[in-house]
DNA sequence: CTCCGGCAACTGGTCATACCACTCCGACAG
DNA sequence: CTGTCGGAGTGGTATGACCAGTTGCCGGAG
């Protein structure tokens, strides 16, 4: 009985047109400022039809990365200019697959840092304004987490519905939707948890000595101990995706030539 | 003399259908977690051909608000979990134009508040970062912006100008696109111009003493004088909106009855 | 020769129709 | 009651045509 069915055909041709063309774009085969080959030239080029290729430009509209102009053509964008956070995620995708391993950790470091920088505040404002119920809630989850403390992807699991938690708490909408499009580009890029996973425990210690903090009801010295802490655990976290990424490169390596 | 012809016949069937989906599902028409309607008979409804209406979908999709399911149908997704930041400008538009003053503007603070707690941020990072070319083109741009005085669109865009430069100087990719997003949502609510104008020689005047912190390369003091004073300006800023909007308000007011 | 009007050949935007692929659920056989 | 297998309904794609803007060439008027 051989294998052949492919598991995988899963990707519509709409949404590999479109990953197709946003690598594309994002590698600067086609600058900024120009215009993309005319939907029909473009649509047979990809073996799509023009319907298909419509439908991929629908959503780089979307991400802010091409502008169609009716009876001109279809502008590329500079996306270091009008594309939204969610780009970041592909981005860091591209690099770690196809291209240097170090660009792609970069990129991810930059994500932590602005991270970190929204998780902060966000405890301060939520030192503020978090009711006695959701602290009491946050607490829970904290405890809950010692059960996922053996799964990867459990954790991240837990650990992303924690801050969700306290960016809730902030009743602040901008500060929810920001922490959606992180967690999302987190989500998309595979091997993430590994990292979230290597500091579990000092991660779970520190969310509960920030809990400590928001009781006291003290913004600023909460906004302190987050600042200090948080940072401790990017950078362990970092540590540890740089490594599994330097083992992923060597076995690579060992496999293949280094390109 | 009739005015008739419509000088604005220019969004697209496609958008405006995204247009008014997606403000159904901001109002909670379509519950979360439901399915919308099948594509055929939303198309019929809405009073264009299917493809047009995929179209629009493609863009929600892209937004995060919904996610088709082949085979089965196309789901509500809840825009509190999985939305992107730039939500934030459709749902304050749609709560100015059609609904609460009070809720759109309670929405602005929001985005000041992550804007703010993020420029913060930025200011400590360029301090460390910047280039002494950067640190001089600031210089420049800051001295430009006194000829933008005048005009209040003019001056939005110096400081949002002002503003590019600083968070790029932060060699931050994360940043750029997030400020990107807020600047984005920024542009589409008309009206903020007035608002940025409000305070515009303070806002010169801080952006003078936080180049003299970043000169002095001493991150901790830059981060906290950027605190003490964006504080102080968007303060300033939330009154002359809240003030333009009070002032909009009671002029509808008196020409219709109050809804 | 210069300038301006208009036509023609692009471009993206929309439409109608048909068919494929997938999911779900209910009817039927066991 | 259980399991399976269809059919109905859903989104996904293809085709071909036409509409609607934009651009630029080209010929005629000055």
């Amino acid at each position: 009985m051989p294998i052949d069915a492919p598991p995988r055909p899963r990707a519509s041709a709409a949404s590999q047109a479109a990953d197709t063309l946003r690598a594309r774009i994002l590698a600067g085969a086609y600058r900024a400022g120009e215009s993309l080959p005319g939907e029909r030239d473009l649509a047979d080029e990809l073996g799509v039809s023009r319907l298909t290729l419509r439908a991929a430009l629908a959503h780089l509209e979307a991400e802010g990365l091409v502008l169609p102009v009716h009876g001109s053509g279809t502008r590329v964008l500079d996306f270091r200019e009008v594309g939204g956070l969610d780009l970041l995620g592909h981005l860091a995708r591209l690099a770690l697959t196809s291209g240097s391993s170090a660009e792609g950790l970069s990129l991810f470091a930059s994500l932590l840092e602005l991270r970190r920088s929204v998780a902060v505040e966000a405890v301060a404002l939520a030192t503020e304004r978090a009711s006695r119920d959701e602290l009491r809630a946050m607490r829970a989850h904290v405890a809950s987490m010692h059960g996922a403390l053996g799964d990867a992807a459990a954790f991240m699991a837990a650990d992303l519905g924690f801050a969700r938690r306290l960016v809730r708490a902030t009743k602040n909408l901008a500060f929810e939707l920001l922490f959606n499009s992180v967690a999302r580009t987190l989500a998309q890029n595979p091997g993430v948890e590994l990292a979230f996973h290597a500091n579990a425990e000092a991660s779970v210690a520190v969310y509960a000595r920030l809990l400590d903090r928001m009781e006291a009801r003290d913004p600023e010295r909460a906004r302190a101990t987050a600042a200090r802490l948080v940072a401790r655990l990017d950078r362990t976290t970092l540590d540890a995706l740089g490594l599994a990424r330097a083992v992923d490169e060597a076995g690579r390596g060992a496999a293949g030539a280094a390109t």
